[in-house]
DNA sequence: GATGAATGAGTATTCATTCAT
DNA sequence: AATGAATGAATACTCATTCAT
């Protein structure tokens, strides 16, 4: 009657071909990757993988998700010790900083790729809507709270300077995607970084 | 021995050819338009656009190339009524502000699918980088010429400030690309501008 | 060593699968139907099911024998009060009457894909000869009784006669199946009914 | 400017397209028939097929077509030479009785094989109707004629009479499609044939 | 007896590119 | 130069059946 495997089984096995896939992913891209170079990758059945996700795309969909609620998450434990939201924006940047550029790399292309791949696809557009969402709720609620407090100035439009955020990241790593030096992009943050401050400031 | 027809037809047919897979490529996407959809668009035979490009990625590459060149060109003339680097700056915006959200969709859309597509192809990161190298140049000498006029503050590090513009631009296409409203987004460059105009004023 | 269940569970389960894969068999045919749409259907494991049943092939045979026999044995049943031949053949045309043309699609359908499917795979075709075997046989009984009581014209070939009868049966659910109007259909019937009693007609 | 090959080459490579087709489709079946089969029939490349033909279905549909209207041109040919009705309807048996039952057989299957194929998918509904539609208004014509000159008894319901000739025909291929002997079956096509002319019979 | 996760062969269709005419 | 028929490798997803628990 019970389910013949456990549900941390089965928890376990999804995030095995998750791994393998992101692998496949960040490495020859979302369309590029089959289905085969991801069972290859797993060691795993074609039909199996079809039993814990109904298509590319929904591996694709869940593992964009679970990337940024893990994000979300760490950043929130952190900022238990970080209740000033500035330290909390300085945080954010030391994050940029310490993932390596190479990282970053894959992790746009892959990002880019699903979004331009959603973005012809009418039923994934609302999916992605939220998923990107999240990051701006999440920034804005730093602002608000620094407006509050009085850290940042009063009249700040909280969701543009999210938007901002986003938008500067989204386009240093951009730019950065297809060449540069590791160097000039660790200059690069800082310049992002005292360009938000400087705009954010009361 | 000469050639049959004349240089100039085959340079009117290449660009007829160009147009019309333009219009395919920001229609529906690099990796979606077959070269069927192009043949219809412009009602020529697949043959004879072989005749004229090598390949699909050699038509994308050269209509990159033509797009970039007379941006560049185009912007260029307009400079020479608009001496002051800070005008050219602004005149940059405004070509931002001018340009429908629809229209910007299809081409950031257009860039990032081509960017992704050669990012794995390792004999088109060159072509690419000069490509993109040339939109940096032009912004770098415009902030080179404001810094030597004394417009902006001495110790700019002109480089980097280009860099700034486009990844600006860049991250703000990408916001809005799947979603946004146009008002929002004509808000969001007057943002940039101002921020782009605090860093590199003296 | 003996059972571990009853006899009778497992007769009452098997029926209980039987039911749960006709309504998917006539719902959406034979080769579309799953054992995951049975599954789901019947609510047991895909498992049990192949503990009462070898295989999706028997599960049809087992069905379809089950069908016929009901069939034979409540007209049967029906005959002792209906002793004269000639309205034990009027008695099948209410029969034929009574079922709805809707059901007699799915019927037909479910029938035809059965048949079609056996005759492609060798060790079913005679399987499949018993089985119809039985609706000619009991049909020539039927005619047989009507001939030597002197109802029927003494030189009918009763073998030919119950062929014609099941033909016209099986001609008229063929036009049918696909189009056509209750009404017309029912009329169609009292064609065939008459058509029958003139060629048994003494 | 002019296409490359010839209408007559086209035509010609439809029609051996069509004709493996039809070989493996009678010998397989349509569902069992895969699109390699025909290429290694046909002796084409996959590509070519795709060419010709939208689909596997439209394949189908366009042989049916084919066959269908070969038939009635053939017999109205036939008829130019026959004015009385009677005499075209004893041809239309004659037909019958020369078509091998192995023949038969395999169109018979092929037929309600995608009769069944059919019934499952909402588009092709309507096509089916046109196809079946021919055969009962051809039928139609001939009862007409010879109720008109007084052959046929004047009440005939012409349409009735086309829908049970050919409900016979089906009926009776359908009980030879599986087994019996051809000429078991030569007779019941007598059988049929007198049953016919005494419901038609004034 | 029951469960349901795993298997993996099987298949229609697409499309960039070529090349005979 | 132009044409368009031919090529064929490539690919996501299905599903009857098995078997370890």
């Amino acid at each position: 009657m019970s389910p013949k495997v456990s549900k941390a089984y089965k928890e376990e096995k999804r995030a095995i071909i998750l791994e393998g896939a992101l692998h496949c992913f960040t490495e020859k891209g979302f369309q590029a990757t089959t289905i085969d170079d991801i069972v290859k990758h797993v060691g795993i059945s074609k039909g199996a993988i079809y039993n814990y996700f109904a298509s590319k795309e929904e591996m694709y969909i869940q593992m964009a998700d679970d990337k940024m609620n893990a994000m979300l998450a760490n950043s929130l434990e952190h900022f238990k010790s970080l209740p000033v939201a500035a330290d909390q924006i300085r945080y954010m940047y030391d994050r940029f900083r310490k993932q390596p550029l190479a990282e970053l790399r894959k992790w746009m292309a892959f990002h880019l790729e699903f979004m331009l791949y959603a973005a012809r696809q009418p039923h994934l557009i609302t999916r992605w809507d939220q998923y990107a969402d999240k990051a701006l709720v999440f920034m804005q609620g730093i602002m608000e709270a620094g407006r509050t407090s009085g850290e940042f100035r009063p009249d700040l439009d909280c969701a543009a300077a999210s938007r901002l955020f986003w938008s500067l990241r989204d386009g240093l790593a951009l730019q950065y995607m297809l060449s540069g030096e590791e160097l000039d992009y660790l200059q690069r943050i800082d310049d992002m970084e005292s360009m938000v401050f400087r705009y954010i400031a009361g």
